[in-house]
DNA sequence: TCAAAAGTGTTCAAGCTACACCCATGA
DNA sequence: TCATGGGTGTAGCTTGAACACTTTTGA
């Protein structure tokens, strides 16, 4: 038995793939060499198979871009709208992905045509791109506020003014430093490895990691309109 | 010019609709007259048509079992494993509807097998359905502690009780009714109608309504982490 | 010794928690 | 007049915001 075949729709995954260079959120995108919209700037993406999962989709599609696995990777949502791909109507299945920027394989991304760019400097992108990258934007920016998932875009050592950087970055202002380096402790999820940046030219920062398991513990720990026990 | 042919899949959209009695919060299901899986418990649901987005589609199967328009509804997540359907791979972009129980076609509802059940009490239900619930329902926990979307749930004009009612519904556990009501009210986003709820046998609580152009200006308002400028 | 970034403490205000008594209503 | 649920105020504590000076480092 099967259904009718009338609701068969072609199935895309796009990726919005964001990496922190120290100063600024970026994003990677693809110019295309291929059609529709060949030489054109768009998300990375493909089709889903057959045989492979939604999850499974996403990682297969950003391992070919950038040689990675075990990515923090989250489903975003999924865009529909009739037209929005001109050769045939297509659903996206979006996600979003945080890697650390220096450890993806630079020589494959390039002989995929992928580019960062920072965002708010972000070319035109093809069918609803931009409305994706605006979403994932935006729910990157709500989800940071409220869980510690700013660390997958750091080192596995990471200083306090780096990860404060970051947020910079995130939210576009700046924050007080000791304000927010009280505030990172006090969650009590980084342990200071004992060794400092040397990569600095002036006062080295101190470096730690995160608590693995408490990160995993506390992660969706948290709650504000519920604290009104 | 198409797409390949191999990637064409079913899409089907199923929605979770929640209301409130006054005393449990319920969710709305269907005993399905209708293969695969005759005579057990379902979501509502159906196959996106070739012709509609997907919100249209997921207002449409609302309507089909409600006869409400205009609900507030929301893209929940998409379920894609391979295996979920036997009959064959569909892939369920799940929607999840806060409506008012009292105001939804009852007769229609029936029509369709619908019925209501208090969460915790739901009997077993095809496919992954059970999954989709409870992600829905952790959804509602974690937004209503964040943004007011109680209020879709309750009548125009509702009493500061009866929302907290609803508030230890969702959450399973029992409030503090000083500190509650001062939190609700210092949201500014109540009015006061004057009335009293005459369905009340012991004193008459205070009927409020919204103020829907606060509302609508403050959904998105909110930050915690964030707060550390 | 200077410039640049890291690191540290305190004070004030706001908001949250906990908690007990009186009021209105209908039976 | 009693039982039920609605309505109110305060004190103590916690948390967040604002803010300035000292330390380390390499040029």
């Amino acid at each position: 038995m099967l259904y009718p075949a009338e609701s068969r729709i072609m199935l895309a995954i796009d990726c919005c793939i964001f990496g922190f260079d120290g100063e600024n959120l970026k994003i990677l995108l693809i110019k295309r060499n291929f059609n529709p919209e060949k030489g054109n700037w768009s998300l990375m993406g493909g089709f889903l198979r057959a045989d492979e999962d939604l999850n499974a989709g996403a990682q297969r599609i950003l391992h070919e871009l950038t040689g990675l696995n075990n990515v923090y990777m989250e489903q975003l949502y999924t865009f529909g709208n009739i037209d929005r791909d001109p050769v045939e109507r297509t659903v996206s299945i979006c996600f979003f992905a945080l890697i650390n920027i220096h450890e993806h394989d630079h020589e494959l991304a390039k002989s995929q045509n992928g580019y960062w760019f920072t965002l708010g400097k972000i070319p035109p992108l093809i069918f609803d791109h931009e409305t994706i990258v605006a979403k994932a934007l935006s729910q990157i920016q709500y989800k940071a506020a409220l869980h510690p998932i700013g660390f997958e875009l750091l080192p596995e050592r990471f200083s306090i003014p780096q990860l404060q950087n970051l947020y910079e970055a995130i939210y576009g202002f700046a924050l007080d430093r000791r304000n927010f380096r009280r505030k990172i402790l006090s969650t009590g999820l980084l342990l200071d490895t004992g060794e400092k940046n040397e990569n600095s030219s002036t006062k080295k920062a101190v470096l730690y990691k995160l608590d693995q398991a408490k990160y995993e513990k506390q992660f969706n720990a948290f709650h504000y309109f519920m604290s009104m026990k």
